[in-house]
DNA sequence: CGTTTTTGACCAGCGC
DNA sequence: GCGCTGGTCAAAAACG
């Protein structure tokens, strides 16, 4: 019941983009299979090289089958995630106030919040809608933090312990803090370039995927970031884009061993404010429901699949396999 | 020795 | 008012 789970299907989907909406098998990947089988037997006729591409056929067929579920799959994902959300909205938190997501903090004054207002301009309402997420400031610190509330999903290896998300600046931590929804403690920085930006950051480990780092930056720097090109040449799960799809903040990072996709699952969709704002992209990020979503997703899927030498190997196994099966009942 | 991290204490908002 | 919770402070410890 979620994408990461999706992401590591162990199906190759043989899905390039522009192949994916007409459902056509690429032919390049059949081109490949005939090689891959010809290399498996070199004792192979003009007979068996007929019945290999027949087998070719049938499996392209069963691709797109696969192809087709995993479309299907997406489609209940959403439209499951939507009733969720929407029966949260109307049993769980009856109490929910339509221009205050927060549960915990209210501001100082009941007028304006300039940090929850801006959320809701900026159409990252959700994201700092989940309890620990939000606009849960001092006084003295609204005045100064600005509303600019992003978040980062960062995959790291399961091994690492630490809740350092590289992000180019230079952070000092000043708390750490186990949250009641979520058994991995949170940690709180505050930019320490310089001394007088207001930029916070939290980083906590996600619920569903422990290898996974959210981190959730308060306010905008007010100084250039020095270590860009440090961070550049640094090179492992470098963040390049950040997406906020709807309600499932995404982003997509270039790590040594290729492009990574993280969605953050950690928050449940919580109730839009305004209803209108769930079914428009927001800023020029794409919704998690669309097309174009699912697309970038199964050529995520495709793209790493095709890079998975065991993966090929286990295909090879399974095609000489069949094609043993084959000669055998010829034979007999 | 200066900087950063750790960690317990404290504060403030909210629900009951 | 009390307890729970998230966020912050600040002294001590660790680190380079």
């Amino acid at each position: 019941m979620e994408y990461t789970s999706l992401v590591d299907t162990s199906l190759d989907l043989n899905t390039n983009p522009s192949h994916f909406l007409s459902l056509v098998p690429k032919q390049e990947t059949k081109n490949n299979f005939i090689e891959l089988g010809l290399k498996m037997s070199s004792v192979n006729d003009q007979q068996e090289a007929g019945a290999l591409v027949e087998e070719l056929n049938r499996v392209s067929a069963e691709n797109k089958k696969l192809t087709e579920m995993l479309t299907y799959m997406c489609e209940n994902y959403n439209a499951l995630h939507k009733h969720l959300a929407d029966y949260k909205n109307k049993n769980l938190v009856p109490n929910m106030d339509n221009n205050n997501n927060n549960k915990k903090r209210k501001p100082e004054s009941p007028g304006v919040n300039p940090i929850i207002n801006n959320n809701i301009e900026r159409g990252v309402s959700a994201e700092s809608s989940s309890s620990d997420e939000d606009s849960c400031k001092k006084p003295r610190q609204e005045q100064h933090i600005k509303a600019k509330i992003s978040r980062v999903c960062v995959r790291t290896e399961a091994s690492n312990s630490s809740l350092l998300v590289k992000d180019g600046y230079q952070w000092r931590k000043y708390g750490q803090k186990v949250t009641r929804d979520n058994p991995s403690p949170r940690a709180y920085f505050k930019c320490s370039h310089a001394p007088s930006c207001p930029v916070k950051k939290k980083v906590q480990r996600s619920v569903e995927d422990q290898s996974i780092l959210v981190a959730t930056y308060e306010g905008e720097h007010n100084h250039p970031n020095q270590s860009k090109h440090e961070q550049a040449s640094a090179g492992l799960n470098r963040t390049v884009a950040t997406t906020t799809l709807g309600s499932v903040p995404c982003s997509t990072s270039v790590g040594s061993s290729g492009p990574t996709i993280t969605l953050d699952l950690t928050t449940p969709p919580k109730p839009q404010p305004n209803p209108c704002d769930e079914s428009k992209i927001v800023g020029g990020n794409l919704r998690v429901d669309t097309p174009e979503f699912q697309q970038f997703l199964v050529d995520q899927m495709a793209s790493s699949l095709t890079k998975d030498p065991s993966f090929k190997a286990a295909l090879a196994a399974a095609i000489s396999g069949r094609m043993v099966q084959q000669n055998q009942s010829q034979k007999w």
